[in-house]
DNA sequence: CGTGCATTTGAGAAGAATCAATGCCCGTGG
DNA sequence: CCACGGGCATTGATTCTTCTCAAATGCACG
């Protein structure tokens, strides 16, 4: 309709498996959602998408690619707060402030389309059980920071590293369908240290570590974990199921 | 009308100020939310007012006291994740779960009123100014978390007992009004340490560097901030500006 | 076939945990 | 009114994990 520039198709390849956690949304929907981004656009790894304190009444909707959201610390360090795989909404963290708290780096070539917060909101207040999906979205997210809070604060390095790894493995299994026992991990093992709150060099030893004790494997990013059992029981995290159709949702009927 | 116990007075005790964070809800709005409470209840110190695990489908208005939220690990640690005060939810990320991922334990004597999750949906999905203060609030509250994660993942521990402190003493001034130079602090070292994902020891050696400089001091479990400056400069945190009255929420008009 | 980024390895230092003992405050019961 | 007990706070000595600094190696890409 007013897509000049050709790459609207794209928004096509946004993965919906996290539009329906909470319910099943219906294709006219989702369309609703696709139609809030504006033409999707490439950038480079490294690229960078919003900086913290930038004005915040935007977001994202990524098609392709990582994203890694980080926040500066006044004395330098970084610390890696999410790390954003394909049909994750970026940058909802910061619609609750006027200026962005976190930073979005591409960790790898990434396909972005824009939506701005008006344009969202809009969906927001005239779509009940789309608002009530983004509400429990975010609160979900709210319970993975929790637990990235009880690793980071009271786990042992490849505990956090593990914790790592295996939240990885399952998210991308729900995001390609198939269990993702094998995946490429595009970022350094600093950027991993910035993730989990250690330093570059700690993490190689833990990777190692780990591998001698055949528990993963590594070609190059290419991470294999031969032992799932012998990882989760290093990683000790919890299985958290989400809450799908509750009855207050249910009662609306969707509008078309 | 249906308020047999005579505790329901108490609600009115609800202070309301983190329910104008974002808007500033209409008289009828505030009732309503309070109408969807139960006639409060009190609770002793070390009273559980839900266990992890439990089903999630509840929420409480804290009215009055200190509430943790804590999640505890496999073996055995334990991570306070949120220290809640009077107007705030609980409960609300655990909503987006089938099983509660944390403990609330009241830190002192408390009153809360019990709200079904039902209720709070049928609300949300009836006014969608209400629905936008509640997402817009857990999109608050994950800053939060991911400020935390910051401070946890790659600060010292004086840094992070510094950030405590003035965490606390903004949020109970915009409770209360004042500026809270000046407060109680009803919680042991220990649970200081489950906080900041130190031991209780260590904690303890901290408050005292703290004390001997000069930049608080203590009386019991009451504290003041001698030296916000030194405070603030040691802490190294970020002040977050909340988005007051985004335009696609100021355009819908309120119900009643 | 350099050049530059990332990984790997080592040695020593620092920060926080652990273990253990002592002190303090306060409520309780004799 | 005072002795007693329990929960916290405080302090010291020691250990452990992780950081820091530094150097070497490896790998991909122009």
């Amino acid at each position: 309709m007013d897509c000049p520039s050709g790459t609207a198709h794209l928004l096509d390849r946004l993965p919906t498996h996290r539009l329906h956690e909470f319910t099943t949304l219906t294709p006219g929907e989702v369309e609703q959602i696709r139609a809030l981004g504006e033409p999707p656009v490439r950038l480079p790894r490294h690229g960078i998408v919003r900086r913290e304190g930038e004005p915040a009444q935007v977001l994202w909707l990524l098609i392709d690619g990582w994203v890694a959201s980080s926040m500066l610390l006044p004395d330098g360090e970084r610390q890696i707060v999410k790390l954003h795989l394909p049909g994750d909404m970026l940058g909802t963290a910061s619609l609750s402030l006027t200026h962005a708290a976190d930073t979005l780096t591409a960790l790898t070539a990434i396909t972005i389309s824009r939506v701005p917060a008006a344009a969202f909101g809009q969906l927001f207040m005239a779509n009940p059980r789309f608002a009530a999906c983004m509400f429990l979205s975010a609160q979900r997210e709210r319970v993975s920071l929790m637990d990235r809070l009880a690793v980071i604060g009271r786990t042992s390095a490849v505990q956090r590293l593990a914790a790592l790894l295996l939240d990885l493995s399952t998210r991308l299994a729900l995001a390609g369908g198939a269990s993702a026992e094998t995946f490429e991990m595009p970022v350094t093992q600093e950027q991993i240290g910035d993730y989990l709150g250690l330093t570059g060099v700690h993490v190689n030893r833990m990777i190692r570590q780990l591998e001698s004790e055949g528990v993963i494997v590594r070609a190059r990013q290419r991470i294999t974990i031969a032992q799932p059992d012998k990882l989760r029981r290093i990683a000790a995290a919890h299985d958290r199921e989400p809450m799908r159709d509750p009855e207050w949702l249910a009662s609306v009927q969707p509008g078309v």
